[in-house]
RNA sequence: GGCCCUAUCGUCUAGCGGUUAGGACACCACCCUCUCACGGUGGGGACAGGAGUUCGAUUCUCCUUAGGGUCACCA
């Protein structure tokens, strides 16, 4: 029996969810789901300059959207998935964040002490060093490696000061770093990397990272090696972007005589020109996409495929967040990044809405509808639930994004200017399309109430259309519609209803000469 | 520039020594059809280049090329 698995995904609170930031996280649920592990969410604030006040909650809150919905670590108090279990607290410096589980606190500005402590175990093992150098010493000597063409790192000239030294000067109030003390005898830093296999490199080209900077906040290096650790993670699963500083974390584990933990460096996410995506070049937030009508199943789908697939020859592309979770493995994780084309998108976000119940899709469309024009010049029936439904029963097949809705239809809202030269079918004069509409007219204000469906309504004007349809069928969906393009006229009656369509043909027939 | 990673249709990808190199999106054509959409059928379209290894390389190795990431007191 292997001990169960646990990951983390360890944002840090300057902006809204990226979707790159989406698919790391989700890969660490699914993996999570999959091996029957823990899933933790810890916020990694060690930044005081890029604080963004509320992007915390909000990072929260688009995770939770997504259905990304950590087991343990930060979550908010009014958040219906919040466990309540006894365990859980506020926390110090976000109102509204409560944390649950044994490992706390999750969020790193709550953790200073820890840091600092361990950071000290460093400077007694001889594994760091402080360092006062200035940064016009630290800019002068980069800018002179860079002219010699050599790797810029630092030249541990202060790992030469005494003790005696280094207290006098920190008693003078003289700001200093901590810097990792990168040894020299050590042979290449070989590690396995769970999508990459073993990656290589020579320790020389490691430099003597700042594991605590001047205002005694630890960076990103210390306090991520430190915390996995504290927090029992077993498996790191990050961006790409991470791969070149692994050498110095795994330096990390080992002067502090740790386990190094597994690690999966996940493929990145990229613009249309190869480049690491990056706003500029298009939106990269989730709550973007979410604005855009695109739904949170089709968006955790679509970025699941980017840098994974299901593998054993299997074609499906449509996964729901529990297929996903039964399906992955880092056997079948790319390598190589992937193109962020929403092209593909669109079709998925069309596939979703064909599948959802009408009631569900007009629910979700809504707040799009509200903030049309149309409809809010529209009668007030036809801002009615009811009406909605109708209009996205007919409109479901021809959406793609739910801020599309309406958008082809305004028929449905506000009456239709008539045409005489769209109303003849092909070839056909005034006089027989006149015919044919009041002929529609007749049909139309005969139909029972029972019949009054798609499905009747659709029979019964095929039935009177008889062989030539587009002599009666044309002008009839013209004159509802005024559009060359439209669903067809039956549906178009059955949204509007008897007296609107009644209305509309004795308007069309009205404007033929 | 140093270090590291990567390389199959336009895009996402399957492939894990022998395949007519498969699928999806997008595109085109046709069918369905009163228009649009849906759906169906078909089509064009890829192994970056060069050496090896092997009876045989898309697949393994090396080199070249190209692209990317990273070299902060940001994560």
């Amino acid at each position: 029996m292997t001990s169960p698995i646990r990951v983390r995904f360890a944002p840090s609170p300057t902006g809204s969810l990226h979707v790159g930031g989406l698919r790391t996280a989700l890969y660490n649920y699914l993996f999570a789901r999959k091996q029957g592990g823990t899933f933790i969410l810890r916020i990694e604030d060690t930044d005081r300059d890029r604080f963004v006040s509320g992007a915390l909650e909000g990072l929260v809150r688009s995770l939770e959207g997504m259905g990304v919905v950590p087991d343990e670590g930060v979550f908010l108090l009014d958040d219906p998935h919040t466990p309540a279990r006894v365990a859980s607290r506020h926390s110090e410096t976000y109102p509204g964040v409560s944390e649950v589980g044994i490992y706390g606190p999750y969020i790193q500005s709550e953790r200073l002490g820890i840091y600092a402590e361990h950071a000290e175990r460093l400077i007694a093992s001889k594994h760091a060093y402080r360092c006062f150098c200035s940064r016009e010493r630290l800019d002068l000597l980069r800018e002179k490696q860079t002219a010699d063409h050599e790797a810029p790192k630092y030249d541990k000239l202060c790992l030469t000061l005494s003790d005696e030294e280094v207290s006098r000067r920190m008693a003078a109030g003289e700001p200093s770093v901590i810097r990792l003390n990168v040894p020299e005898g050590r042979g290449d830093i070989v590690f396995h990397d769970l999508v990459r296999g073993d990656v290589s490199i020579h320790v020389q080209n490691v430099d003597d990272q700042i594991l605590v900077k001047t205002d005694g906040y630890p960076t990103y290096h210390l306090a991520s090696v430190v915390d996995d650790r504290l927090m029992e993670v077993t498996h790191v699963i990050r961006g790409e972007e991470w791969l070149p500083s692994t050498p110095k974390h795994i330096l990390l584990y080992e002067a502090f005589g740790w386990p190094v933990p597994e690690f999966s460096h996940l493929p990145l996410l990229l613009n249309p020109d190869k480049s690491k995506l990056s706003k500029r070049q298009g939106d990269v937030a989730v709550e973007d996409y979410l604005a855009k009508g695109y739904l949170p199943e089709a968006l955790i789908n679509f970025v699941a495929l980017l840098g994974w697939n299901p593998g054993q020859g299997s074609t499906k592309e449509v996964f729901t967040l529990s297929e996903l979770s039964e399906a992955f493995d880092f056997a079948q994780v790319n390598k190589s990044g992937a193109v962020f084309d929403t092209r593909k998108l669109d079709w998925l976000n069309a596939q979703y809405i064909k599948t959802l119940p009408v009631s569900e899709l007009a629910h979700r469309a809504l707040p799009f509808l509200r903030e049309k024009p149309f409809f809010l010049a529209a009668s007030e029936d036809r801002q009615s639930d009811d009406y909605t439904i109708r209009v996205v029963t007919v409109g479901q097949e021809r959406l793609v994004k739910l801020s599309d809705v309406g958008d082809e239809h305004p028929f449905f809202f506000a009456e239709p200017v008539a045409d005489p030269a769209l109303l003849p079918w092909k070839g056909n004069d005034a006089e027989s399309t006149r015919a044919a509409l009041e002929k529609a007219a007749i049909l139309i204000g005969t139909v029972s109430d029972a019949d009054w469906t798609r499905e009747r309504l659709g029979e019964i004007l095929l039935d009177a259309a008889g062989e030539k349809r587009g002599d009666f069928l044309w002008p009839l969906r013209v004159a509802l519609s005024g559009a060359k393009q439209s669903p067809p006229p039956q549906d178009i009656t059955w949204v509007i209803g008897r007296e609107a369509t009644l209305a509309r043909i004795r308007e069309a027939v009205s404007v033929l000469a």
